[in-house]
DNA sequence: AATGCGGGGCA
DNA sequence: TGCCCAGCATT
């Protein structure tokens, strides 16, 4: 099989069944990074508003230049990655500093930016501005193995760096963005990830080396992943009247500058933590157990018990504390996800 | 080359 | 529960 045999029957495929997404409808450069970099190992489905939201708060390069950290995360919030929207800043501040506020229509350029590799480079140089770039990622990498029936790790660089070179060698030139999509769009909704293939109306099943074998579950082939490490947490929802305490995450590591409810490592008792309350100069009044939670990262599980303490103090901080009003702090914390299990404690009542 | 980095949906 | 997702930066 010579592997520009899928070129014809993908793009008249795609022309057909791709579906109305909400960064198809206008793919001005900005746009389709915006929606490149929130789509990174990121489902469509929970992408759209998300995208939609943004760019109404930040509709121009310049906007997404000036807008303040808080409010950055704030609109992140959830989506997870958060180094991806603060590398897009950094980015668009170089963008208006050395572009004029317009990306680079220059694959390398683009490639150059914080937070974009080579799959990014490839999507906004194709899709945006015609370039004869692969963008080559894990839907590509699925579809290529299964085709070709290539039982090489696609978790290595190398077999992806030569898939971006194969493609490129044999793309079309009058549709590269076209050509690119329509192998993302197979993988997405047809040669599908978990579950049945549906290889009754894949366009390239007669060039299919896995469908002729019925090997197709069997590919892409992947290294198996490291075990996660649990850690136990105790996690405080602390009360002072109308107000309750949270704290700045480290500006490194995991939820970088993101916001918590203040948390030890291990599992306190109750007068453990009572005793850690007092060490922060309040005066504790009453404890009450909040009830356990897991959350689990990619790479580490939280295993945290919860407790609501009720409090008295006039001061605005404590330690590295943080008093907020619940009324007034409404939308302006960005808080993770991992603490969703206990936020209906600072709920307003 | 290996590891850190989020969160959610689905089999 | 485990796996995967329109990946990238750092070490």
């Amino acid at each position: 099989m010579k592997l520009e045999e899928i070129i014809k029957p993908l793009l008249s495929w795609y022309e057909e069944n791709k579906r109305d997404l909400p960064w198809r409808r206008e793919p001005t450069p900005y746009h389709v990074w915006v929606s490149e970099i929130m789509l990174q190992q990121t489902r469509v489905e929970a992408v759209k508003g998300y995208y939609e939201r943004f760019l109404t708060a930040l509709p121009q390069i310049e906007d997404l230049a000036a807008c303040p950290e808080n409010k950055l995360l704030k609109l992140w919030e959830g989506l997870g990655y958060y180094n991806r929207v603060k590398n897009m800043q950094k980015a668009a501040k170089e963008i208006v500093l050395k572009y004029g506020g317009e990306l680079p229509a220059d694959y390398e350029e683009i490639l150059e930016l914080p937070g974009i590799g080579s799959y990014t480079a490839g999507a906004i140089s194709s899709i945006a501005y015609g370039l004869k770039k692969p963008a080559v990622d894990g839907n590509v990498l699925r579809v290529l193995s299964r085709i070709t029936e290539n039982g090489e790790d696609i978790l290595k660089q190398s077999v992806k760096r030569r898939v971006e070179q194969e493609l490129e060698a044999v793309m079309p030139a009058d549709r590269p963005g076209a050509f690119n999509q329509s192998l993302m769009e197979l993988g997405a909704v047809v040669c599908i990830p978990n579950g049945m293939a549906k290889c009754q109306v894949c366009p390239v099943q007669h060039l299919c080396s896995a469908r002729a074998h019925g090997t197709v579950l069997e590919y892409p082939k992947k290294a198996a992943k490291k075990q996660r490490r649990i850690e136990e947490k105790t996690v405080l929802l602390i009360q002072n009247g109308q107000e309750y305490a949270v704290c700045r995450r480290p500006d490194k590591g995991l939820l970088a500058g993101l916001y918590e409810f203040p948390n030890m490592d291990g599992w306190l008792t109750e007068e453990e933590v009572i005793r850690a309350v007092e060490a922060l100069k309040l005066m504790p009044l009453h404890i009450k157990n909040a009830g356990e939670a897991k959350h689990i990262f990619s790479h580490v599980e939280w295993h945290m018990k919860g407790y609501v303490v009720r409090v008295a103090s006039t001061e605005k901080r404590a330690g590295n504390l943080l008093f907020i009003d619940k009324k007034e702090s409404k939308g302006k914390y960005p808080i993770p996800s991992a603490f969703s299990a206990y936020r209906k404690y600072i709920e307003e009542d």
